[in-house]
DNA sequence: GTTTGATTTGTAAGCGCTTACATAAGCACT
DNA sequence: AGTGCTTATGTAAGCGCTTACAAATCAAAC
């Protein structure tokens, strides 16, 4: 099959200009180590021949890639979108690109994807969360790769943290919870197994319980998959129980707005009736009625933070260093007093 | 700087195993093509070394890059979500990997992200809408790279369409706001420069308006950035006219949320005092207060569709069809009669 | 025990780029 | 004009893989 004009490369460039293939490689890649009167040629000779670098060989010459991996546990909610968005804003902005995947909070899945992105030739990760199988954190180190955990703080971990204290968020909220006078407390979370954020934001509330002298094992918890028909569920379930709850502590905003709606499906008013909360302060927050108290998590700070970290590491070849960002309690609507 | 254990090549695997690189390629990508016994062993020294193929000398040895670009206009709200989630699910399970960026609306970005999508090997695209210019396609067919167009269906243009027809879907729902009983109707429309999608939604009401006896020029329109805050605002706007509208149609769920959230903020009921419509059929149509009714897009369907149609068209090398899906009306709480 | 054809494996030539090193050119001094 | 710089450009060796082609092996048929 013949190619009526073939792809252009370094090569087809370098003739139509009457350089060598190392004056037009310069020319892109490091344009003040050739003279203006050249440079000027060889851009014209791009321009006229449409030439694009191809970006494998590229790769694979520099053995660098430009290319920074994440994998978050989903994309199906908007719980990352925003981190994410000025992650790779600010990635963008120095010059790499993103490649995101999602790993549907399975561990086998995100380790698979993990091989992905270096087989790729990520030049750093991000990942989300502390907790994964140690193989995992030896094979990032075989690698070499430059990887930055966000979405949590840990100071155990020997890659640099990106984040908050999930448990601290989470207590002061409950505190919050408890001050308004809950006495009967529920929790619905998402899913605890491969999930240390859930997990640290129920014992967040545990001990909170405990600090104002109550029994954190009366904790009713439910734990259910991401969702708002999943967080929907689980609320119809913890209504019916018979010592009924003042107040419903949720994992998070997705799962609250499941909560919100069976309330009101069911003609529960909030707060009234019932007390709902949520935890991560997403735009959706704001959105639903009534407005959503929930825990504040500065999602673009953490991802402009995340990002230049990264780049520093993978451009210095240096250690990382980690962030602890603060969250504060959002007070919106959809707390109130317990009905007397 | 010395490497206490170097990233593993073919060479080092073949070696391993007793072979040539040629046998241990072959036993990565067409296994049927080795002996079992040697299949075995080979497949031991990869598991010993821990090896993972260097994805950048695979993609220029084979010249194929099992990768899918696509271009969307935002990622900032989830109206491409859903359909870019099965999107790719379906190129997952066909072993293509997808490469997502966004445009922010802007044409010139999305040239750019073009290019830089085939530099990076893109096997396939996928661009949303169908208006550009000439010269990107031109571009597209030099390079020779199979695209499919979707979120949108039109008969004119070259490349396959995977989508549904904004016009006559916005026109049915704007005949159903007119068969309510509204007369002085208002639209809220994202910006249309730049995006073809917006334009025809914006027709379909026109036609809707002339088709039952109303005049198209009346139509008060407003075009705004795509956001919620945006969208209240633009409410704010219309809703301080003198000629005060019982109904405004939104371009989009995301539009018509913030004039929900802004008509709740002046104390106006919906659909009591106003109705608004949106477009789209997200996930937050049914869970803002009321409940929105809009144009359900199949979502989904449109993003399996469109791998299936890129992966046979790369795969095939033939010139790919076209599929036109099917919109409707999803009736909600917040379109009503207008009030008396 | 040959011969023949099919099957398995090896050899080696790139893919398009970057970059260390070598060479040439330019420049300010003597 | 010659010296010793600095700066600009060219040469060519890979990067790690796939694959056309050649060589070797094997089995079945004679």
């Amino acid at each position: 099959m013949t190619q009526d004009r073939a792809i252009p490369t370094l090569d087809d460039v370098a003739k139509a200009a009457g350089v060598s293939t190392a004056t037009v490689s310069r020319c892109l890649n490091a344009p003040d180590r050739v003279v203006e009167s050249t440079r000027k040629r060889v851009l014209a000779a791009v321009e006229a021949l449409d030439y694009t670098p191809n970006f494998a060989a590229r790769v694979m010459a520099a053995k660098r890639s430009f290319t920074i991996g994440a994998i978050i546990p989903t994309m199906e909610n908007a719980i990352f979108a925003l981190g994410l968005q000025a992650f790779q804003e600010e990635l963008h902005a120095r010059g790499y690109t993103l490649l995101v995947s999602s790993s549907a909070y399975q561990a086998e899945l995100e380790k698979e994807q993990i091989r992905t992105l270096i087989a790729r030739g990520a030049d750093g990760l991000l990942l989300i969360g502390q907790e994964r199988d140690p193989s995992v954190y030896d094979y990032l180190k075989r690698q070499n790769v430059p990887t930055v955990l966000a979405w949590t703080y840990d100071t155990e971990t020997e890659h640099p943290c990106v984040g908050f204290d999930n448990h601290a968020g989470m207590a002061r909220l409950a505190n919050e919870v408890i001050a308004h006078g809950h006495r009967q407390i529920a929790m619905i979370s998402s899913t605890t197994h491969d999930n240390d954020r859930a997990r640290e934001r129920v014992e967040g509330v545990r001990s909170a319980l405990a600090e104002n002298g109550l029994n954190p094992e009366d904790l009713a918890l439910i734990e259910t998959p991401y969702g708002i028909d999943t967080g929907a569920d689980a609320f119809a379930q913890i209504i019916a129980q018979p010592s009924r709850p003042t107040a419903v502590i949720c994992g998070s905003d997705v799962l609250a707005v499941g909560a919100l709606r069976q309330a009101r499906e069911m003609g529960l008013r909030v707060p009234e009736d019932v007390s709902i909360t949520g935890f991560d302060d997403m735009e959706l927050a704001s959105i639903v009625f009534p407005a959503l108290t929930t825990v504040h998590v500065p999602h673009r700070q953490m991802g402009h933070a995340a990002a230049t970290e990264l780049v520093t590491m993978v451009e210095q070849t240096r250690a990382g260093q980690s962030t602890l960002l603060e969250t504060y309690v959002q007070k919106r609507d959809s707390l109130g007093a317990p009905p007397s």
